[in-house]
RNA sequence: GCCCAGGUGGUGAAAUCGGUAAACACAGGGGACUUAAAAUCCCCCGGGGAAACCCUUGCGGGUUCGAGUCCCGCCCUGGGCACCA
């Protein structure tokens, strides 16, 4: 056999095996647990994979592989994200149609996952713009539309004015487009919308249910942005005349505001409206209109990102309006203002300057009265605006004294009692905008009748069929190309058999994505999007991997249609994901130059991208480099291909795993695949020296052995199965590779020295193959069949602890003085305290320590350390 | 500003329940083999000190027989959110 890792000679032809003895198809067998691991959904890019994406890829798989070898049937699947703005987005830059581009792009990324040698059942590959699965991404709308939960509504939306398009929320980031970092502007258009703040409690409460990471968890509870308060309203009272007079209205305007102080409502010294309540223009006195209607524009101009830029001065006018203050009886005036937003609560609030740190900076502008109400207590000058809510009242006098909290519940009552509102819980998260004006994505399956309205497709004649077409450029008018396709747009009714047009928005790839891992299943279903009895048998997900860039898009929005799906009857688990492991980027050195003079940097930025060939050329004072995420745009890209062939798949899977902890990015580095690749060779090289003395019969053959170094040594063995077996359960990966470096060091030596017997020595050996197997799955497939074994490592069962092998013959006992290390005994495991203390104590080390003091106590930890405690 | 995750040798890191800090590696130094180099193997490798010992986990306090680990206050780095009433 080999006795070196050469993995040019046999990793190329393992692949070849396991393809053709399809060894990765998943088997149900019912008498086994099953275990799901699952990658996140990759859109496979033109650029196709760099070792950087192997991060996600390389741990599910040792943890898939693990779980096989430990007698799961295991579930673990990949498919295509075909659908969306990456995909055409590229396609037209290409000047290509997305659908045969993205079958080539998914080919490529299938070769190179497969280039390293992950297990993924392929007969279960999806493609979510293949129509047998967005058939069904169609007829889950309809289930949504069907409870009420798909509706269509006019609303300022977020435009892209480079993608052409629409975005939800959750795809703008800082004000601009997810996708291509475009400014988004606010573009009011007929949208459809799933109404997932239905969902808001739910999403929120059974985040405890669920093992992901704090931070994800946190972000989608941010993101969902539940806070309880009041809501109530204001009445309009009064009004300011040209003259400067102030005349009493008799109307009846109101308005409603929500504030989470309620407590704070005696210092309520104005109220401000968002630029865009409908109640401005009735309430704002003539020669007032003007101003307000400036600040409205100037409000529906800027831009999201303008509206984020840093220092932004807020700016209001006052309307002329006066409110009444129901709790002090005063008339305040009413302000537009461009800081209170249309979208969230009610758009108007009432204003406390003295508690809220942005009404206190809009007072001081328009010099309006700031009045204190509460504080640290009672008496206190805080310094304005004080608004923690950790508190007394310190206004009006017979509430002098009354916790914030006390006076909240208190007057929550009061405003039910005089008929004004009541409690409130509102949220930050918004409706998910779902509809698209593009072309690449699921056709929403809804017609519309002149007669009859909305009319949703039926089931039958699902699916609407994306039509094929020579031009599918977004046109930029707010209308998806499909609107340009009479034999697309122009239908009959189901209902009256009259005229009717299609639907022309298409749906956001985000929807594909929320019930994939429910496909993966049953993917071949034609009567149903998957059977319930095989997603009862698969779901929910025991190991969901991905990046953390997920985290309120994807992430949230398939615990939603989960928990629709569970509302329908569907599925019986309320959340997809039971456990989320996010993992570490890999990084790679950078080359950036120093900007030349007439170039300047925008914030943030350090110096100017360059090319490797470009960095080479120039002097290298004018060259810096910086560690930043393999991305083909950042042009610091290693591909699966380049480092396959020139470190091997096992090597690389190996350097991957022990650089660092799962989560955490790593800096990739060719020295520390050359430690991999070192590695490696000791394994080779320990096994080719023991493999003639291999013994495969050494299990009738081990109790027999029993020198010291042959305990010694399955010790040692059975130590490292307990903690790779751990290791892995826990994604240490890391660790579990040192173990596995220590186990081999070990067996290195106790070969060597040649005292232990041959069947103690194939025991060793073999679990080595075993333990390896996960890991370095060509390499373990190829000693194995050089030991004489038939069939695949990954068919075999993962070795298993015997516990008395672990029992230890000896402990090593750490004698400190006052907690600082002076000795250490070896003596026999379960060694009585007192004769610990009496060994100890005669130590000389521990005598020179104690000398002129005297010993107060002694504390013993059994089988570990002793503490003499002394003055 | 708010929230989250971190800060340990020259470097990547380990220490899972409060019990010998630095496992396992990388780089470096020395040696063996070699005509030579590469590869491989062996030894050394936190700082100070001749040694006994002393110091060392971002900084300052605290709890404890004992703190990298727990508590309080700060500093720094990375990530997320950001006028959400």
């Amino acid at each position: 056999m080999l006795s070196r890792y050469e993995p040019d000679r046999f990793e190329a032809e393992w692949r070849r095996r396991w393809q053709e003895a399809d060894l990765f198809r998943t088997v149900e067998e019912p008498s086994r647990p099953k275990f799901y691991a699952l990658d996140f959904f990759p859109y496979p890019s033109g650029a196709g994979l760099s070792v950087g994406h192997l991060r996600n890829y390389i741990p599910t798989d040792v943890l898939a592989r693990a779980k096989r070898m430990q007698g799961f049937n295991v579930l673990h699947p990949m498919g295509w994200d075909a659908f969306g703005l990456p995909a055409e987005n590229e396609a037209i830059a290409k000047g290509r149609h997305p659908a045969p581009m993205v079958r080539e792009y998914a080919a490529t990324y299938k070769r190179q996952q497969n280039l390293v040698g992950i297990s993924y059942d392929w007969s279960r590959e999806i493609n979510s713009s293949d129509p047998s699965y967005y058939k069904w991404t169609q007829y889950i709308f309809l289930i949504l539309y069907k409870r009420g939960l798909a509706y269509r509504g006019e609303y300022a939306a977020n435009w892209c004015p480079q993608c052409l398009t629409v975005l939800a929320n959750e795809e703008v980031e800082g004000g601009l487009c997810w996708r291509c970092g475009t400014p988004v502007v606010k573009k009011a258009l007929p949208q459809w919308f799933f109404k997932i703040t239905d969902y808001a409690d739910r999403l929120l409460d059974d985040l405890e249910l669920i093992d992901w990471p704090e931070g994800i968890k946190m972000m989608q509870r941010n993101w969902i942005g539940r806070s309880v308060g009041a809501e109530f309203d204001w009445a309009v009272v009064a009004q300011e005349q040209s003259n400067g007079d102030v005349r009493s209205l008799a109307g009846d305007l109101k308005f409603r505001v929500f504030t989470t102080r309620i407590d704070t409502v005696f210092g309520a010294t104005f109220c401000v409206l968002a630029p865009e309540h409908p109640l401005v223009e009735a309430i704002t006195a003539p020669h007032r209109l003007e101003e307000v209607r400036a600040v409205r524009e100037r409000a529906e101009r800027a831009s999201e990102q303008d509206r984020l830029a840093e220092g932004r001065e807020k700016v209001g006018a006052f309307t002329g309006a006066y409110a009444l203050n129901e709790f002090t009886g005063e008339q305040v005036p009413i302000f537009v203002a461009d800081y209170v937003l249309m979208g969230y609560g009610t758009g108007a609030i009432m204003a406390v300057p003295a508690h809220d740190e942005r009404d206190f900076e809009f007072a001081q502008k328009y010099g309006l009265e700031i009045r204190r109400v509460v504080g640290s207590a009672v008496g206190a000058e805080d310094e304005l605006p004080y608004v923690a809510s950790e508190g007394v009242m310190l206004a009006p006098e017979d509430w002098v004294g009354v916790p914030c909290e006390e006076a909240k519940e208190r007057l929550y009552q009061i405003l039910e009692e005089r008929g004004l509102g009541g409690r409130k819980v509102n949220y930050r998260l918004r409706d998910w905008l779902i509809s698209r004006q593009r072309y690449w994505g699921a056709p929403i399956p809804i017609v519309h009748c002149e007669k009859c309205g909305m009319v949703p497709v039926p089931e039958e004649d699902l699916p609407v069929l994306l039509p094929e077409v020579d031009r599918y450029q977004p046109t930029g008018t707010g209308e998806s190309p499909l609107a340009a396709i009479p034999e697309f747009v122009n239908t009959n009714c189901q209902q009256c058999g009259g005229p009717a047009r299609r639907e022309t928005d298409t749906m956001g790839g985000f929807a594909c994505s929320s019930w994939y891992f429910l496909r993966f299943c049953d993917p071949h279903n034609d009567r149903e999007p998957f059977s319930k009895e095989k997603v009862e048998y698969w779901m929910p997900v025991d190991c969901y991997v991905g990046g953390a860039e997920h985290a309120v898009m994807h992430l949230l929005y398939a615990r939603f249609w989960t928990k629709v799906l569970h509302d329908e009857g569907l599925v019986s688990f309320v959340e997809p994901f039971s456990v989320l492991r996010n993992q570490g980027m890999v990084l790679a050195p950078t080359p950036y130059r120093k900007p030349r003079e007439g170039e300047v940097l925008r914030v943030g930025e350090e110096g100017i991208l360059i090319s490797r060939e470009e960095a080479e050329e120039l002097p290298p004072d004018q060259v810096f480099y910086k560690w930043e995420k393999m991305s083909k745009s950042k042009g610091n890209v290693v591909t699966p291909d380049e480092a396959v062939e020139k470190y091997g798949a096992d090597a690389l899977r190996v350097y991957e795993l022990f650089e660092a902890p799962f989560e955490q990015a790593i800096q990739w580095s060719e020295e520390r695949v050359q430690g991999a690749i070192r590695f490696l060779h000791r394994v080779f090289r320990v096994l080719a020296e023991i493999q003639p003395r291999y013994r495969p019969n050494w299990r009738d053959e081990i109790g027999a052995a029993d020198s010291s170094a042959d305990r010694d040594l399955r010790r040692a063995t059975h130590a490292a199965i307990a903690k790779v077996r751990e290791d892995i359960d826990r994604f240490a990966f890391n660790t579990a590779i040192a173990a596995l470096m220590e186990f081999t060091n070990t067996l290195t030596e106790a070969t060597a020295k040649g005292e232990v017997s041959e069947a103690t020595l194939s025991e060793a050996a073999e679990t080595l193959i075993l333990l390896l197997s996960p890991f370095a799955p060509h390499s373990a497939d190829e000693v194995w069949q050089a030991y004489g074994k038939e069939g695949f490592t990954l068919e075999q069962p993962f070795p298993e602890v015997e516990e008395s092998c672990l029992e230890a013959e000896s402990v090593t006992i750490v004698v400190q003085v006052n907690g600082k290390v002076r000795d250490s005994l070896v003596v026999k495991p379960g060694t009585a305290q007192s004769e610990l203390e009496s060994l100890a104590l005669s130590s000389e080390k521990v005598k020179r320590a104690l000398d002129g003091k005297q010993v107060v106590r002694v504390v013993v930890v059994p089988d570990k350390l002793l503490n003499v405690v002394a003055k």
